[in-house]
DNA sequence: CGGGTGACTGACCGCACAGTCAGCGTGGCT
DNA sequence: AGCCACGCTGACTGTGCGGTCAGTCACCCG
């Protein structure tokens, strides 16, 4: 079964996005990527738009896993959400391309209808993540339950989303954008 | 003079990025977006990427005027505030366009270094603009002057940045996302 | 009037690149 | 052994598109 060579060729095409953005994909980048000749590509992909969505997904599937894994580690609530939201901003390879990947799905959805709602879908989950994070939290008495979960999440979520397009560019130092989303998590979650 | 013809040019190209982005830009729907063949492009522009350049720098510019000649019309400082960050929000083709192109710069700043510079100097200069009118509302005594005018700008930047985003893709009604924005600058701001 | 200059065009060129196709090797089944 | 199916490749093709070039038209200056 080819299946692993399916799941090795879309990894490097979520590679070869991080690095070249999707414009900037060439199926003989993957391939030299993959280390496979380029008929393969179309051996199992009929075409380079299927073979970019297909990537976008298995990163998609994989990132919901390893977020998962990382949040069953935390049992405080309100730790988990700032572990959550603080990971954004980390200094890790896998972070930057993650965000990198994403950036570029949302700017697909701009142009291209077919793939919009797949990326509103997309977003709307990564905000509901993190109201139900907050939900929890309240459920345990750890914030207050007045608060409505959905306004604050998409508060934070859309902070910490400007906040990481700058660290991106580098436009302000990593440093201070995590000290500041620090500051502004004490403030809204508490110390 | 054909000065006037190349701001024709450089124009019909920022439209043309907007609707179909910097890569989907082909210089035939930029020629027949201006009403001139394709080869005039290349009398006046030596190459796409040129072209394109220039293209984001005047959009850039005129950008900055008409932000300009907005806040002239506002004599309260802390209004001017609000006004410049609402205004992001705005239900305006203009404003989408400004918000599309911006992305499109930013996201091409990922991944060709040459134009990475003159993106984080527009980065900053908007939140430094920000950073500058909270300034001038703490000097009228409107703001308490104990607070970090940068870093509350970069608060406030990042924030309607991200929310903006998802206006953009229409993941957030923009209803919605104005009366958040509001809420968050009654609480910042005051009411 | 002639010629020189600047704005502009249609036709053309070359190439990068997605997609095709005929065929090869290998492992399993009868 | 003979055969098929699968995974895989090298060589090829078609074309979309950036860029070039020879030439035209209009206007100005001597």
């Amino acid at each position: 079964m080819g299946d692993d060579r399916r799941g090795e060729i879309l990894t490097a095409a979520a590679r070869v996005i991080a690095r070249d953005g999707v414009d900037g994909l060439r199926m003989a980048a993957v391939a030299r990527e993959a280390g496979v000749s380029s008929a393969l590509l179309h051996y199992y992909f009929d075409t380079r738009e299927e073979l970019i969505r297909l990537a976008f997904d298995l990163h998609d599937r994989r990132a919901a896993v390893a977020t998962e894994a990382r949040l069953a580690l935390i049992a405080d609530p309100v730790e988990r959400i700032r572990d959550q939201l603080g990971h954004q901003l980390d200094d890790d390879p896998e972070v930057r391309d993650g965000w990198v990947i994403w950036a570029e799905m949302q700017r697909l959805a701009l142009f291209d209808a077919a793939i919009r709602a797949s990326v509103v879908e997309r977003s709307l989950r990564w905000v509901g993540a993190i109201a139900e994070l907050i939900g929890e939290a309240q459920a345990a008495g750890r914030l207050p339950a007045e608060r409505d979960a959905a306004e604050l999440a998409l508060r934070l979520t859309a902070f910490v989303d400007g906040l990481g397009e700058h660290v991106l560019i580098d436009s302000v130092p990593r440093a201070e954008a995590q000290r500041l989303l620090a500051a502004v998590l004490a403030e809204e979650l508490g110390a």
